[in-house]
RNA sequence: GGCCCGUUCGUCUAGUGGUUAGGACGCCAGGUUUUCAUCCUGGUAACAGGGGUUCGAUUCCCCUACGGGCUACCA
């Protein structure tokens, strides 16, 4: 891959800065937590591909862990293709997975602990009791928040009513006069939210049925994870996850939150706007390596003026205080130059490689392989190189070549051009004028250049413009009102068939 | 409604107490002895508003506006 490079030198300071911050950062753990409650997100992807990053630029761990606590939600289909789609995009975790649905054990043992100790109580509060509640708050234009009322329930009586058969939840008694919560974001700065804004939160169901936020800090903090890095939409989340951090005394880890991605109208990117699931930008013929690309820089930059990265460079440049605030408007154009450039870049052979499913899904294209040969498909494939946008393009771009000439017919509408000045009479004169000369050309010699020289000759002869010889004929080899060059797709067809092909055309006009 | 977060070309972004506010995508125009694509050249277009601080603010502070997130017995 030809990308630019930093200079030698300055691989080197960062190579030696790297290797510090290895030594005194050797404890570094960061965790994938995607919920498998849906195909792998473009979001996702981004929040694992900065969590990745930055493991990987500190020498840190990642531990893949599946949020799957939502029971009814959660399927080990939309697991397997979360995992499989990381992988097939390069990012990859050290330990895992892990699920927390099988984990249960450890959290009653917690949840018992925050319960002994006063931290937690159960809550006997009925959902209309709750909707009651909210609607008179409402009423009185206060905020929506849990009055608290079963604070006062005490843990014996609790348990009695429990056994006489009522349901409670659990929930996270909070300390008011713990007053401001503070933390330093790594990507924002300090975060302030006073805890009575904080009502008591349901951390489980019952015992056995954990909630989001109480889980995550028990396996944040079993897990040993050092720093969270995860979507700005979990900012509100944070201070809730600290008051239980030192609910059971434990030191929260480093957060980092990051800005959104968003849909045309600045929402946050959601499937009701936005194409979403990796998948469908992969079977799109979106390359891997270009959706990384893209997304990476979607919120973060390097401050130079470099824009195409393999994944390795991003480890190498990747730092968190170099990650954008605001949140990024999802830009399919610019999506697509990134994968044209990617496929340019790309050489041949794996060009094939790449689209080779795509292409035997396509009757045209995979019979016509087989009778016309492996070189041939090969010189086609380069003739489109450079004009695909997308994989998915390929076989669009490339089916004309494989019609065989019994079935090939151009629309005789296509001849005429403008600019070209070139009439359907013309043309046909044209082509009948081409015919001969080509014909003429010995089969040695049937290559581009010496192609040239002969059709250049023949123009100079018939005091024509260019277009006026050249155009027909590549139309007449095409029957497509772009494709590539005359002299490419001559030589590419060989004499034979282009001859053929023209023939067939004089014939149509 | 409340709390929190944010705001440089249409989009992704660079940047500084004094710059012609830079790059990229897109778009437009021209060139690369035929179309398309590639490539090259040029053009278009931004510091949300108002107050401060300052000799000077896009940059620092405050307010407003606008946008967004959260406000579940989802994660």
């Amino acid at each position: 891959m030809n990308m630019r490079r930093k200079t030698k030198h300055f691989a080197e300071i960062l190579y030696t800065s790297q290797a510090i911050i290895r030594i005194t950062m050797s404890d570094i753990r960061l965790r994938f937590p995607p919920s498998p409650t849906g195909n792998l997100h473009i979001g996702t992807v981004r929040t694992c591909l900065y969590n990745y990053l930055f493991a990987k630029k500190h020498g840190g761990k990642i531990i893949m862990r599946l949020e799957d606590t939502d029971k009814q939600r959660s399927t080990d289909e939309y697991a397997e293709n979360i995992m499989s789609g990381l992988k097939n995009l390069g990012i990859t975790w050290d330990e895992g997975p892990i699920r927390q649905s099988e984990r249960t054990k450890i959290y009653t043992k917690y949840l018992q602990e925050l319960l002994q100790s006063g931290h937690a109580y159960y809550c006997f509060c009925t959902a209309e009791d709750l909707a009651k509640e909210r609607s008179e708050q409402e009423a009185k234009k206060l905020p929506p928040r849990y009055s608290g009322k079963c604070r006062s329930v005490t843990f014996q009586e609790a348990e009695k009513r429990m056994a006489d058969g009522e349901k409670a939840v659990i929930r996270f008694r909070v300390p008011e006069e713990r007053g401001d919560i503070i933390f330093s974001d790594l990507v924002r700065g300090d975060v302030q939210i006073h805890t009575k804004e904080i009502a008591d939160f349901v951390i489980a169901k019952n015992l056995t049925s954990p909630l989001y936020n109480f889980v995550v800090v028990v396996d944040d903090f079993d897990m040993k994870i050092s720093h969270v890095i995860r979507g700005e939409d979990h900012i509100s989340n944070t201070p809730k996850q600290i008051l239980i951090y030192e609910a059971f005394g434990w030191k929260s880890p480093e957060f980092a939150h990051l800005p959104l991605i968003l849909n045309q109208d600045k929402s946050k990117l959601s499937k009701r706007k936005n194409k979403v699931s990796v998948d469908d930008y992969l079977s799109d013929g979106i390359l891997p390596e270009a959706l990384i690309n893209f997304l990476a820089l979607l919120g973060w930059n390097t401050s130079d003026e470099q824009e195409i990265f393999t994944l390795k460079e991003l480890v190498k440049k990747f730092s968190l205080n170099r990650v954008q605030k605001g949140g990024a408007i999802f830009d399919f154009e610019r999506l697509m130059w990134m994968n044209g450039v990617w496929i340019r870049e790309m050489p041949l052979h794996e060009l094939k490689n790449r689209v080779e499913s795509i292409i035997s899904k396509d009757v045209v294209l995979s019979e016509g392989r087989k009778k016309y040969g492996e070189e041939f498909f090969t010189n086609t494939l380069s003739l489109i190189h450079e004009r695909l946008k997308k994989l998915s393009e390929a076989p669009d771009l490339l089916r004309f070549f494989f019609i065989p000439e019994k079935n090939y017919s151009p629309d005789p509408e296509l001849f005429p051009h403008k600019k070209m000045k070139v009439d359907k009479e013309t043309a046909k004169r044209m082509l009948q004028i081409s015919m001969q000369t080509l014909e003429a050309l010995p089969e040695e010699k049937w290559n581009q250049s010496e192609l040239e020289i002969t059709l250049f000759h023949l123009i100079k002869e018939q005091d024509v413009k260019n277009g006026q010889i050249l155009w027909p004929i590549r139309v007449a080899l095409s029957g497509e009102k772009f494709s590539p060059g005359t002299f490419e797709l001559l030589e590419v067809f060989g004499k034979k068939r282009s001859l053929q092909r023209i023939e067939k055309s004089i014939s149509s006009l």
